[in-house]
DNA sequence: TCATAGCAAGTGTGATCACAATTAAAATTA
DNA sequence: TAATTTTAATTGTGATCACACTTGCTATGA
């Protein structure tokens, strides 16, 4: 009867929009997700399910899938004391995650520049425009992640592989915690930089230049993580000497 | 006071081997990664809870959660019926695959012909001599991708990169239901290839020589992905003739 | 004969409970 | 006072149950 309706006046039931059938568990993966790429967690920080149960207004169940996901994953450390935390980070480590950055979010740059169709490239200009924008209105921090994370993803989207595409939003979840206070101190003194090699990056897409593109992005990722390595050598020999 | 039967007699307690702590959760998640690996899923197999609480002789909260896991990796594919099934194998997706294992496997092993110690080397070399020594005496197949796969983690292990390696092995976790077909077909025929790309793979890296040893590498994951997918290919045409 | 409604078996999800293991604090003893 | 034991609170794990949704079958209607 309900096939009626719409046959008879009009599609009313058009204006429906789909209303979503997620559940629980993947609300709470998809919160816990966000802290760790916005780095909401420090390193090292130990997280209780049922803490985090109170805190998300679930019950335990939910929280305790997510969080065996997010292990999987290598986003969490899974403690022999069957806690879990966020990993610890250490200079080889993010050495190791930048490596690994570098070597798929490249081929993804690559691919996304011959594959990239003119409506794609449009999108990343967007976003780098918003960010302009926002520079010049106010420094808020805060939105600028965000967009970061908009501009880089929109790219690797549109390189076609949906097997790359998992390996990086991994990758990202774990050095999110890493990183975030690389990207907060670029951002205090309006970050020239980054912007700079943004605006490469899209340059080297709108010219199908795949080595271009990817030469581009890996001094964008580099950077915050050679900054955040040098500052933690640096703290580690002032220990020696105090030591 | 269990330290005084240290301290007193020697150590007899050193005879007693850990335990160990391993969860249910833990045992399942690590029995279906190994029959995912060997392939003993068919491609679009719907997998229930409970038909594999009982095959497994537990509850269904440990497989829940372990289904969740493999999801997570791609492993497996959530439906939107909430049902969960191993993902089907199309052309593209083989490409895809293919694509980031010869990206991810190849910088690994070019990683661990710098890195490998002797003795880790020689690990290597007495796993492809059982392979020799196996092939020669009997041709029962079954063995042989168990070998195949410690030959390859051998090295990927000792490439030295603790992000590299759960990347790897979530790629053999998605291509294991797709090359089983393959690798099958290619031991019926007393493999001589695979040997030979092993045996050069090895040469390489007792030469340390990243370059031949990607290369080599490269030929042998190659060839089962690129022979099933001609395969497919060849029954996609034949169907179009047919109908 | 075909389509639709109703029923029943099967399935995933989330909540709650019992239990074992850990951790921290308090009480005891040397 | 310091080391050790005891106690109590906290935490993860696994089992069970209730509920909602899906799916396949049967029955009733046009």
């Amino acid at each position: 009867m309900l096939k009626s309706a719409t046959g008879k006046n009009g599609g009313f039931l058009s204006q429906l929009a789909p209303v979503g059938r997620e559940t629980v568990q993947d609300r709470v993966y998809g919160e816990l997700r966000r802290a760790l790429i916005g780095g909401l967690f420090e390193p090292s920080q130990v997280l209780t399910i049922r803490a985090l149960a109170d805190a998300l207004a679930t019950s335990t169940m939910p929280v305790r899938e997510a969080l065996s996901r997010l292990v999987t994953e290598k986003a969490l450390e899974a403690l022999p004391n069957r806690s879990v935390r966020v990993p610890p980070m250490t200079p080889e480590r993010m050495d190791d995650l930048l490596r690994a950055r570098i070597l798929t979010e490249g081929e993804a740059i690559a691919l996304a520049a011959t594959h990239m169709t003119a409506d794609q490239i449009a999108t990343v200009e967007d976003i780098l425009a918003q960010w302009d924008d926002m520079r010049e209105r106010d420094k808020v921090v805060g939105r600028e992640l965000e967009l970061n994370q908009a501009f880089h993803f929109e790219i690797y989207r549109a390189c076609g592989s949906a097997v790359l595409l998992p390996m990086i939003e991994s990758l990202w979840l774990q050095s999110g915690p890493c990183i975030r206070a690389a990207i907060y101190a670029f951002s205090q003194g309006d970050d020239i930089d980054t912007a700079q090699y943004h605006r490469s990056m899209v340059a080297a897409l709108v010219a199908r230049d795949p080595r271009a593109a990817r030469e581009a992005l890996v001094g964008d990722i580099s950077r915050p993580f050679t900054y955040l390595r040098d500052r933690l050598k640096a703290e580690a020999g002032l220990l020696e000497t105090e030591a």
